[in-house]
DNA sequence: ATACCCGTTGCGCGT
DNA sequence: GACGCGCAACGGGTA
């Protein structure tokens, strides 16, 4: 097949663009409604005021038909509904989406169109710049309204703050409806009657305790009306990529398959299974600090956060199900440790995100200890190529590229590797890393981690460092998890798999793995590194308080 | 004001 | 697959 160039890529769209959507429809529109606002209630508001217009539901997250109160919104409000999803240059760019990362969600996506074709409907995909594109569809299609969901993350507050501007000058009325998160995080922002958000699982479990449960899960969208027969026949404007199809992506070749596959189906069949899982009895004994970070086939944790971050799988449907579960049994573990906590942290981190002023850097974070992190390019490089000689940081850093998506305890130990137990680099740099290569890359959970393991806030233990060697070796004494992801070691005898610098030659020889050659040789002393840097930060602490 | 409690997930050693 | 201690002493919340 002929790869389009970018230029061809957005020709190609602009032309099927200008064909399929002759101005010549004509369709009810409210006119009289010129000025935009915001609705920022949930579901539940009374619509019957508004008279039906051509309405845009604009998918960004929330791949999903189940528990989609936009999109609910968007059907009450449409005589025509236009599902659209924007690809947008800022984000499709393989320096800053990786392979992994784009292929997950390309797979939502067309996961999507493929259940709204059902309806004889279809996910519209333009490629370009989000404020422009969405005016153009609302000229050329003469809407009325406009749906979106509510978004936390920086770029997208200031996008989607760029894009009420510019619908307001249209005429066009926005409706913007929370959807990712358990909580509305403007009510819960009113909740806080002005005071700052809890730093502290244990004060946020106190704070949502007085507002009760989230909303229980809406009925799945089933009145999606049909696209205009132009625009539904037409393949140009609408197909769903294939990634190789992407500028910038299409010599990337998948280096091994990922095992780990996009879309709302995917991901209410995998919730399914970990409900299921012992009739329920692994729901009700999970404790997060106790499954294991070496185990991959299945994983020990639900592995559901790629499709929680895309949206493919809502929240508060989780959450109920295993409130569903966690009722039929007398004894289960609790928050923090269990499921619904694993829920709690990231409406936790989400709130603090929205909240906190430049939450994801160093600069102007007031919650951010100011720790003279020193950046060291080789050994940044070292650690983000998986060429560090630390065997487990080496498998992790080989895993994250592969598959993108690491067990919790592994992110600890590369993320307390790369900041404060060995590298002494910036917790911002290593967040960048794992945004681009993690299927679940988000931004708020990835930030509020790395200032957790790097002791920049939240947790200030630092003499708990993580041992590349020693924990791993806890659960996995023979190194299968090394072996798996690092073919080069994997005839090392199991005395030497996390330590094969101390191989004798003899050995090395043996197993066709000569260190420094075949096998990187550790690039810092553990030891030396820990001592050294829990140095520091004592210095670091005294000179704050 | 001050002391104390306790926090999802450390290591290495001793028992 | 248990637990207690030193390491050297963080910090928000509560009494
Ligand atoms: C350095 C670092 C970076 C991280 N970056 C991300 C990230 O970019 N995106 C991301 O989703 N998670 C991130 N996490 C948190 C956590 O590691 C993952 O959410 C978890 O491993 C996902 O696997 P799971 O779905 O099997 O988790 P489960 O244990 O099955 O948990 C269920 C869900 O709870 C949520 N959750 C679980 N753990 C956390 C947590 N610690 N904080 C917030 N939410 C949580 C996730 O949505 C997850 O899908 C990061 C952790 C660390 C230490």
């Amino acid at each position: 097949m002929a790869i389009p160039s970018l230029k061809q890529w957005q020709r190609n769209i602009l032309f099927a663009f200008h064909n399929d959507c002759s101005p010549s429809c004509n369709t009810p529109r409210a006119r009289t409604l010129l000025a935009s606002h915001i609705i920022q209630k949930h579901i539940h508001m009374d619509t019957g005021t508004h008279i039906k217009g051509p309405t845009i539901v604009w998918f960004r997250k929330s791949l999903r038909l189940h528990d989609n109160p936009t999109l609910q919104r968007a059907v009450q409000l449409a005589s025509e509904l236009f599902p659209l999803f924007i690809l947008d240059p800022y984000y499709i760019n393989p320096d800053k989406i990786g392979f992994q990362r784009f292929r997950f969600m390309l797979e939502c996506m067309k996961d999507l169109d493929h259940s709204l074709r059902k309806y004889q409907s279809k996910l519209l995909v333009i490629y370009g710049e989000p404020v422009n594109v969405l005016e153009n569809c609302c000229k050329t299609w003469k809407c009325s309204y406009l749906c979106f969901e509510k978004d936390s993350d920086i770029y997208s507050r200031n996008r989607d703050e760029k894009v009420l501007q510019r619908m307001k000058g249209l005429g066009v009325q926005c409706f913007v409806e929370s959807g990712h998160t358990l909580y509305d995080l403007d009510m819960l922002v009113a909740k806080l009657n002005g005071n700052s958000p809890p730093t502290q699982m244990t004060s946020f479990l106190k704070f949502i305790e007085q507002i009760g449960p989230p909303p229980k899960p809406i009925e799945t969208v089933r009145n999606i009306p049909p696209l205009r027969k132009e625009l539904l026949s037409s393949i140009s404007i609408s197909k769903v990529p294939e990634i190789e199809e992407i500028p910038g992506y299409e010599l990337i070749t998948e280096p091994t398959p990922c095992p780990f596959q996009g879309g709302e189906s995917k991901a209410l069949e995998r919730m399914q299974q970990a409900l299921n899982r012992e009739q329920g009895k692994w729901i009700v004994r999970f404790s997060k600090p106790h499954t294991s970070p070496v185990s991959l086939d299945p994983p020990s944790t639900t592995v559901l956060s790629p499709y929680i971050k895309c949206g493919a799988l809502s929240v508060r449907l989780f959450f109920w199900e295993l409130k569903r579960v966690e009722d039929s049994f007398s004894v289960k573990t609790k928050p923090p440790v269990s499921l619904i906590g694993q829920l709690y942290w990231r409406e936790h981190f989400y709130l603090l995100g929205y909240t906190i002023p430049h939450f994801d850097q160093i600069q102007g974070n007031p919650l951010c200890k100011t720790i003279p992190w020193e950046h060291r390019q080789e050994w940044f490089q070292a650690w983000e190529q998986a060429q560090t000689g630390y065997p487990f940081i080496d498998a992790a850093m080989t895993q994250l590229k592969q598959w993108g998506w690491l067990h919790h305890l592994t992110r600890h130990v590369v993320a307390c590797f790369l900041t404060r137990g060995d590298l002494w680099i910036s917790w911002e740099k290593g967040k960048e890393t794992f945004e681009k290569y993690l299927i679940d890359g988000d931004w708020s959970i990835n930030a509020a981690n790395w200032m957790w393991l790097s002791c920049s806030a939240f947790f200030t233990r630092y003499f708990r460092v993580y041992s590349p060697i020693a924990f791993p070796k806890k659960y996995d004494p023979h190194g299968n998890y090394i072996r798996y992801f690092l073919p080069v070691l994997r005839n090392m005898p199991n005395k030497y798999i996390y330590e094969p610098w101390k191989a004798p030659l003899k050995v090395q020889k043996e197993v066709n793995c000569i260190l420094g050659k075949d096998y990187p040789l550790p690039i810092v002393d553990h030891e030396e590194m820990k001592k050294r840097n829990i140095q520091k930060m004592i210095q670091v602490f005294q000179n704050k308080s």
